[in-house]
DNA sequence: TGTAATTCCTATTAAATCGATAGGATTAAT
DNA sequence: ATTAATCCTATCGATTTAATAGGAATTACA
């Protein structure tokens, strides 16, 4: 299940992606808009801030902004930084694997080669559609 | 994340298909073979069992047995019993839908729309994938 | 220079979920 | 009867999630 926190954080760079003009873009802007409550949504831009998709204005006037283009910021890199692995088990993981406490044998766990499968998968759609493709109006 | 509920249930329906005989499989034989808390294990069968994907034997000599062939047992009916929505999102599950709160406009909403791209892959998986290939040696 | 507006930071909380355990009721084979 | 298994309900502790609180630091601008 996605987390408010990711479902948030994907709301909320669509939402600055699809801003004009170079004036940063204020919390308070992007929650109202978007029905986030704006503490909680602080904490997702300052975690997205740290993570070097988003930078920062402080002071009267502040905000946030990209720091890359829309089409280089790619879902696999905003799901890690808000959502944690994309593989749904440690021992599938490719950035952040753990060994099972269980299986002896990875290779021969039934559940490991499935959930291979899952994340490559969805690794391949999470590859290839980056901010532009949520932004834009269209999408294919 | 893959819950416990769903990696303990998934290996023991593949040891459950790779039994052989026409004995049912006792729950404290699997525990100790898979290295699962036999209660623990005792209540998941039971949920696949009222599922119907387990069939049981009570008393002595009791234990489970399939109900179908593996290969008739896709991963998309284990994982919504065990794990629930195959959806990251709810307002994208086939068997779970809900609107949500906030958005007003579905097909406007970035993150439905990338949901849709992760669940048709993931269903894409889970649908070809039956406990036949599970509990074969080789997995292609 | 002072005030308002904004991001930044840390801590806390309430609720939900997860993983596991406990204890016995029920059923069937011998 | 006795033994061995599933069945059922309840509970518990730990963790995670979603949100809130309160203020520190920084900046624009009158």
């Amino acid at each position: 299940m996605l987390s408010k926190k990711t479902k948030y954080g994907l709301k909320a760079l669509t939402y600055i992606a699809r801003h004009k003009g170079d004036t940063p873009v204020q919390v308070g802007e992007i929650a109202k808009s978007e029905q986030i409550p704006q503490k909680f949504l602080e904490s997702i831009l300052l975690t997205l801030r740290k993570a070097g998709i988003l930078g920062s204005k402080k002071g009267k006037h502040g905000g946030y902004y990209l720091r890359k283009t829309p089409s280089d910021i790619k879902m696999t890199e905003v799901m890690r930084v808000l959502e944690g692995p994309i593989a749904m088990v440690p021992c599938v993981s490719l950035n952040f694997y753990e060994k099972c406490d269980d299986c002896p044998d990875e290779n021969l766990c039934s559940v490991h080669r499935l959930m291979v499968q899952v994340r490559d998968n969805t690794l391949y759609v999470l590859r290839s559609t980056t901010l532009e493709d949520l932004s834009g109006k269209k999408y294919v």
